[in-house]
DNA sequence: CGCAATTCAATTGCGCGCAATCTAATTACG
DNA sequence: CGTAATTAGATTGCGCGCAATTGAATTGCG
């Protein structure tokens, strides 16, 4: 059925190395294609990820931001600082919970949604690919994380006591 | 409003920003996946790229893993250093041509092979698909990173002086 | 109430990933 | 032949990406 071992293996073996090779190298591309579009907005790749979460949704605390993005604080703190002495966001705690900080659009940040819209366009072209195809990408590619996810969660799934 | 256009480009915006967020979480899935499955064999996801290349074909240039794995010398002098280090490969210059560095296995580098079959097999369960959709997968992920690498080649094709 | 467990963010350390720069070796060309 | 242009690799600097640790705030539970 799914599993025969045997000389299937080798197939197995090969197929795994280029599925690497081939999700590695079009993340890679995919994060070269947009560096000198993102250039001129004096963003890098994540922090342009993370504009994108703030403009689908302004004022949200760290923690929400690296649900989205699949982050976690060592890498966004000092990231959000960036941003911040960009002078694209602010940082600051949340008065009902002071363990959390919230992250707010300044008017610069909130005024760079609209060039953002050229960059995405210039993607888009780059894809090259119809609209059905690239949804259909994306949720093969959201699909497989999942399944990822799960698989590297199987571990300690609950401690059933 | 600087720009009307149609108002399909909210769908191309909001597709944008999507494919984004699938590629770059489905990458890091994959990297967060075969972490603890190199672990034991003391390989960064990386590292494990450039033992594939060298199980491959062995004792390459540089310049020929770079290309493989459309890597520079920038990240791939560090990396095989350590992986001297690790005792998996050896660094010569080659006779004919003393630019180049020869990358070249060790009998212990060699051998690793043989331990990362089961890595294979590991990521073939986790990534939960059956062997024709991972074969459509890799060759969409191919098709993408190329027509995104020859996007951005185009901008400079040739000086025309 | 009071103390332990949990949660959130920041920090540290290490390994990429890449642009820019440098050096040395090779090739091209007059 | 000799100099310019090219090529290979190493180095530096900066920004992630993540594990591990820390510290402060909050929640849970007796």
């Amino acid at each position: 059925m799914q599993k025969k071992a045997s000389n299937a293996d080798n197939f197995e073996i090969e197929l795994d190395a280029q599925l690497c090779f081939a999700i590695y190298g079009a993340a890679h591309a995919f994060t070269r294609t947009y560096k000198p579009l993102l250039e001129p907005l004096g963003l890098t790749y994540p922090q342009y990820l993370v504009m994108i979460a703030l403009w689908e949704e302004d004022d949200q605390p760290v923690k929400a931001i690296g649900d989205r993005l699949g982050l976690d604080s060592g890498t966004l703190s000092p990231l959000l600082k960036r941003l911040e002495q960009s002078g694209l966001v602010t940082r600051k705690r949340d008065c009902d919970d002071e363990r959390q900080v919230r992250i707010s659009l300044t008017k610069k940040g909130t005024e760079l949604k609209t060039q953002a819209a050229g960059v995405a366009g210039a993607i888009g072209r780059a894809v090259g690919c119809s609209f059905d195809e690239a949804v259909a990408l994306r949720d093969k590619l959201i699909a497989l994380k999942q399944r990822l996810t799960k698989a590297g969660s199987e571990k300690d799934p609950l401690p059933s006591a």
